[in-house]
DNA sequence: TTTTATTTTTAGGGAACCCTAATTTAGGGA
DNA sequence: TCCCTAAATTAGGGTTCCCTAAAAATAAAA
């Protein structure tokens, strides 16, 4: 029965059309998916024949067919792809809605679940929400942040890269004469009470703790 | 002779690799281009005799091919558009390189002119410099340069808006507490080497270049 | 209920992509 | 020069995705 293969663009897009055409529990008919996916009759049957050998749509000859759970699920999860993608093209890139929506429509496809999530965080759009949406797709990555901390929370004896200096003032450029400064890595020795002695690429320098709170680092 | 019919993600695939595998004027021998495409050599020389055929390579039966003036355009084409969705994927949304590149290798069949060009203004890529990759393509479109750019293309004095931070992480939490998030007006005082001096409504601060080059700002 | 119109399916065909197996060619060594 | 090997091509086969035309089934009208 179902191969566990990749679906085809094609495919895709007719499970996609049959789920737009589903109303209520309804079964689609043959010449709506044809005036939609803008294909003959018969290929929309040829086609829908083999979805029905794997599964992802329940196919009964002249009578249409209407989405598996395991159909809709798919269906779901190329229609986030495309939502996503379209966001993307139009909010962040500019791109003119039609031409978003033609581009997206071919992207969907393509998507990886991780460029997804990343697209989706970007957008600002929580993925947890929608994670029942890919429930067919095995769930293991748990990839670790990259983490970013206030000098005040590294541990004694790591090195990290300087990122960010919370104000500029007086303070800041003499810190950054001491090659503490973004970009630059250091070394923190030793914080005792509200002392930290870091050592960077070019000196080493002992810091309070209210300036080593403003000086961002990652691991 | 030629259609003008897009080519397909594998034709296109296959002038890739021809390109990739040309090294001075060289003719390029089926059985390298079957280990570089992971096809087989009669696969490969089905698809070369096709390519021919529409002028986009030179074939000479037993002897190999090279692209011709319009397969190395197309070529050009492909590289660009592979080039700017890494940088994007890696660099902005902070995919790990081998995926990005998979990714990417599917996605650059698909890219539009337009999405490519406005990827490339939010990558800080010149477009004009490679504006001779084009020639093929009918360029009338001067569209208006979308006003997006990274941080680290804000020309200093300048003032922006932020509209968008990549990522959500620790960092930008931090940057949020610094007045630096979406619906802020900032300005950049200053930028020496990796280092971005901002003045935010509230604050200054001081940024490594990878974090400006993940504020999008607005002019 | 029978006929008719519409919808759907099957039959048959073509192109693109892929394969394996058999054949042909090119080019170097004897 | 002749032969042999490696490389390349042709032959033949399979799947997907598309088509048109003919046949079959359904649904609606008489």
């Amino acid at each position: 029965m179902a191969s566990m293969d990749a679906l085809s663009e094609s495919a895709e897009m007719m499970i996609k059309n049959i789920h737009a055409l589903s109303s209520d529990g309804q079964r689609v008919r043959t010449s709506d998916l044809a005036v939609k996916t803008e294909l003959q009759p018969a290929t929309v049957t040829e086609m829908i024949q083999r979805l029905g050998e794997i599964g992802l749509v329940d196919y009964q000859a002249y009578h249409g067919v209407y989405l598996t759970k395991q159909g809709q699920r798919v269906a779901n999860v190329i229609d986030h792809r495309f939502n996503i993608l379209q966001r993307f093209l139009t909010e962040i890139l500019g791109v003119e809605k039609d031409e978003a929506a033609e581009v997206a429509c071919r992207m969907e496809h393509i998507l990886t679940r991780d460029v997804e999530t990343r697209l989706s965080n970007l957008l600002g759009v929580d993925m947890e929400d929608d994670s029942n949406l890919f429930c067919h797709e095995v769930n293991v990555n748990v990839e670790p942040e990259p983490d970013f901390l206030p000098l005040t929370n590294l541990k004694e004896g790591k090195t990290a890269k300087v990122r960010i200096i919370l104000e500029n003032n007086e303070m800041t450029k003499t810190l950054e004469q001491a090659g503490l400064s973004p970009g630059n890595t250091i070394l923190l020795k030793k914080s005792k009470g509200s002392s930290y002695d870091i050592e960077t690429e070019s000196t080493t320098l002992s810091l309070d703790e209210d300036i080593a709170a403003k000086i961002i680092v990652q691991n």
